[in-house]
DNA sequence: TAGTGGTCTAGACCACTCA
DNA sequence: GAGTGGTCTAGACCACTAT
């Protein structure tokens, strides 16, 4: 049990809000009031009031107050891990297969997103990472070799690609999109699975301030789920 | 541009991070240091510092000193807005359509995530989410009448249950699953779509404090994408 | 225009943990 | 034991916006 002051205030004002205390909507008194009611430095129950307004549960404005929010926004974080931290979580042991490595010309969809140049070439990857030797993952991916030229001396045997530019790349941002498909002859191949099988697919673009790294496309083996909590 | 002290302050300490300056896994200089350099006072700069490492960029340990993550948490946030406000993002129309509306005692399975007791009923819904008239997700849904008796005199014809909820329970946590799956025979039927097709699904249960309130499993129509930014 | 949250400061003490 | 981040305070000024 943690139990800073702010902390513990932040808990004592979402009990409040969850019996009813201050109903849906409605408004909530000033810090000012709270912060001698709690008797600590409004600072602190700032800072416990801003917690439940980050996490979309109030709702603050200069002079309007603070408000109970009428429709909390449903806002779940999911934690995208390494795949080999992935896989080892299951006490599966991790392996990756690189089946395909070449340098190509993209189709003009993933040149869009790389921002090279036409005729320009990327590096292309396929991966299978597996788990106990059974596919668990398979992974398309495009690299940007103008941005991580390092990215050529390395052959990818001990760590994955992925891995590889986790650890490299210092930080970078970038869109991620979920969907689920009826896999393709070559992803069902690639994953052992029945073709039109239902996988779950990540994909992924990241970049480092304005330059382009990645592109990856990731298909999961059926029955793979994705959990997080609200 | 927000152009707040410790907004300026993260930002300056997140170039530094990607520029190379303090690289991967290399130690920062402590927080006096960099409040003197910045010339603010410790507290701002410790917030900005926090900022960093709520999301996971840099690790900070007492004595040990603030370190670049060496292998940046990849998290994302992502938005699971009301399905009316989801449809309507996409300047399409919403409607709903009740489909079932029964007491029922569930199957164990149910039983156990509601917290129910053998043989207690609960109220069990399908619900056809629309998007001009065409089915855009299918609702299968479970609600624990004991912790929400009020929703029995609802009748749910302007608003969705879903956003009912929303709109009566104060705040609630819960749990997630996203998932990817061939649909069965009924899903299919009530979403128009061939079976066999693969379907996102969403799979939430939400409770108030120690009460269980509902479990919900939505099947998106095809091509449905989740989308979210890292 | 007045009230409310947003931010900042300077200083203090504490808790954790590395050496 | 000592260094570093974690937290708290009391007070101040500012920025936004409801009335």
């Amino acid at each position: 049990m943690t139990s800073n002051s702010h902390t513990a205030i932040r808990a004592s004002l979402l009990e409040r809000i969850r019996s009813g205390e201050w109903p849906l909507g409605g408004r909530i008194p000033g810090e000012a009031e709270l912060a001698a009611e709690y008797g600590c430095a409004r600072t602190t129950l700032n800072r416990a009031m801003r917690s439940l307004a980050e996490d979309g549960l109030v709702v603050r404005r200069r002079k309007g107050g603070t408000r109970v929010s009428p429709a909390p926004a449903r806002r779940a974080t999911v934690e995208i891990p390494l795949l080999r931290e992935q896989v080892e979580q299951t006490g599966a042991c991790y392996g990756h297969d690189v089946r395909k490595r070449e340098m190509l010309v993209p189709p003009p969809s993933i040149r869009q997103r790389l921002n090279l140049r036409p005729n320009q070439k990327a590096l292309f990857l396929h991966t299978v990472h597996l788990a106990d030797s059974v596919p668990f993952a398979f992974e398309v991916r495009w690299v940007n070799t103008k941005t991580v030229p390092q990215i050529m001396d390395e052959p990818f045997t001990d760590i994955s690609v992925n891995e590889w530019l986790v650890r490299s790349v210092p930080f970078s941002s970038g869109d991620v999109v979920f969907a689920a498909e009826n896999v393709d002859a070559g992803t069902s191949e690639a994953l052992g699975v029945p073709e039109g099988s239902a996988v779950f697919s990540i994909d992924r673009t990241t970049w480092l301030g304005d330059d382009f790294i990645t592109t990856m496309k990731l298909f999961y083996r059926p029955g793979f789920e994705l959990r997080s909590s609200l």
